[in-house]
DNA sequence: CTGAAAGCGCTTACAG
DNA sequence: CTGAAAGCGCTTACAG
């Protein structure tokens, strides 16, 4: 039993457009949700009606009723300087044209909220969960795949996926990274890189790759989130100042690379001739740098759009294990 | 009537908590919504039940019953470059402290999905909206309203408020860029920015100023949405290459402002020297650059704190209307 | 401090 | 193609 509390404003409901359209409310759910199996006559009238009153369903209700949220999760850890929203743009285009919404959150630099936004997230019912980072705690990974929502682990390739990936191999970057400044000749390789997992397995990629080739000394920077282009100036200004030498540098992301550019040119240290510069995740200003940077383009796009897919065709099958792949942009630094 | 189609996940409810509790489901309810009001020894039972069964309340009854969404949408245009992330920031980390949820949904470049979006956001019931950008369709706007959530334009003064305004006058922020220039002897102004109305607004304001102050001749370079460095470059070179004149800039973004110091350094034209060069919204590339960037700073996170605060807040009476200001941030290039 | 019961606004299986 | 009715999982005014 409840008090109409003073009803500040007037939302019309559905049974009130089957009153105006004179129909049952079950017929105008069905023409909202499947007009073609409602008489043309009848749509005509239902869509007068929702006109005139100015209705706006309410997914709460809708979503209750039918178990279907219509609700996409996307989890991120910030949004600020972020590689992800190319990814969440795309994905967001292809849901709302079928009709669903993305709800994206914040789980912070480390991730530091992600048990609070998952159960905030959990709670609204999502059909579908999207991770940008790494699940570890079996206990949160265990809440998630309890859900019954799809979840779509992306920009990673995860060894014990929890359902669907679509992602690249980090360790491959810089397996390639490595071959590229080792075809350029440089043998006093420098890592100037954030402290996440997925920042490591580019290192032991290249690491191990430049060990391979026979350079078995890699010098590391090691920086905290989030990457800047300060941060980059700094990384290399404490390295050189500590007397380190270096003829090429793989950096954590286009940000760091930039400053450390900038950085070089104000040393004098010409690049790419006395140090070669890689960036990470093609910014769109690495291409009107000078000298424009070399980096690793991740299609963000394709990740976004495959996963709406998944989600929006729900078929059932094994899991989807994709790996997109990366591709080196080379340009006039490295 | 409904048959409980294949249950591919096990979700516990609150009537299956209450009776693990032993206690009716109102209880359990309160418990979990308002502990104080419950016996402690009750509490205990209750959240004992709630970590066996890992119970996560369903969201969409709760809203329903209760008619509180716990959910605040913010509409911005994109994320990508975007000069909201810190107050998106911001503002999620004050609402989930309350409990609430922020949505975010983008509404394109030029707000193309602006009335797609307002529906489906709508249809969430959200608690609040804060709007980045200006609804001018009377329809919309009147949609929003009728909606009974608290709505908040922020980053602008609107001459006509939906209802709360957090935001600074874009008009005083090119007056503000006027005058610095015209105090640094600048008598030839370009203005690089793009086409949209808050642009347009320091235009004016810039264009009056130095009018006031004497100058009459304006140049001026307008590109379309996103403002990018590749961009701003682009804009200076036609500029000069077509004859053009300025000693200095006022940009519409820092990433343009980057790009046309960028385009002066190639063509050896110095900054601040030959060219002094005004950025705007102070992203934290500005400091790092060579020469640094002078550039118009907003306090995105006190606009997102304040918001928050009238959301949590609910206080009657009559909308806010607060002007935030904004602060001219002094580096090399100006 | 707690419970029984009505109701929030939809959807859908069932029966025509 | 359409309607009557049950039910989705909660909240809350009312009554103890």
């Amino acid at each position: 039993m409840r008090r109409s509390a003073a009803k500040t404003a007037f939302r019309p409901t559905l049974a009130e457009v089957a009153r105006l359209a004179k129909v049952s409310p079950a017929t105008v759910s069905r023409a909202l949700n499947n007009p073609n199996i409602v008489a043309e006559e009848t749509n005509r009238r239902i869509q007068e009606a929702v006109r005139q009153t100015g209705y706006v369903p309410n997914l709460l209700a809708g979503g209750l009723a039918s178990s279907r949220s219509r609700l996409v999760a996307i989890i991120v850890p910030v949004l600020a300087r972020s590689v992800f929203n190319e990814m969440i743009e795309a994905m967001t285009e292809e849901l709302m044209a079928a009709r669903y919404q993305v709800m994206l959150s914040l789980s912070g630099h480390q991730d530091e909220h992600l048990p609070a936004i998952v159960d905030s997230v959990l709670a609204r019912r999502p059909e579908g969960i999207i991770l940008t980072g790494m699940v570890t705690d079996p206990l949160l990974r265990e809440r998630l795949v309890s859900t019954g929502a799809t979840i779509i682990e992306t920009r990673h390739l995860p060894g014990e996926p929890i359902q669907h990936v679509i992602g690249f191999s980090h360790h491959a970057v810089g397996v390639a990274v490595a071959q590229a400044f080792h075809e350029l000749g440089r043998r006093m390789p420098l890592i100037v890189a954030p402290d996440t997992v997925r920042s490591l397995e580019r290192q032991n990629g290249f690491t191990k790759e430049m060990a391979r080739l026979g350079v078995r000394r890699v010098s590391t920077i090691t920086m905290p989130m989030p990457s800047s282009v300060g941060q980059g100036r700094a990384a290399l200004a404490e390295f050189l100042d500590n007397g380190g030498k270096a003829d090429c540098v793989m950096c954590g992301a286009d940000w760091q690379a930039h400053g450390v550019i900038i950085e070089a040119q104000r040393r004098g240290i010409r690049i790419p001739e006395d140090l070669a510069v890689f960036g990470f995740g093609n910014t769109d200003f690495a291409e009107s740098m000078e000298p424009s940077l070399s980096s690793v383009n991740i299609d963000g796009r394709q990740i976004g759009v495959a996963a709406a897919q998944i989600l929006v065709e729900r078929s059932p099958g094994p899991p989807t294990f994709r790996d997109v792949g990366f591709s080196l942009i080379r340009r006039e630094s490295a």
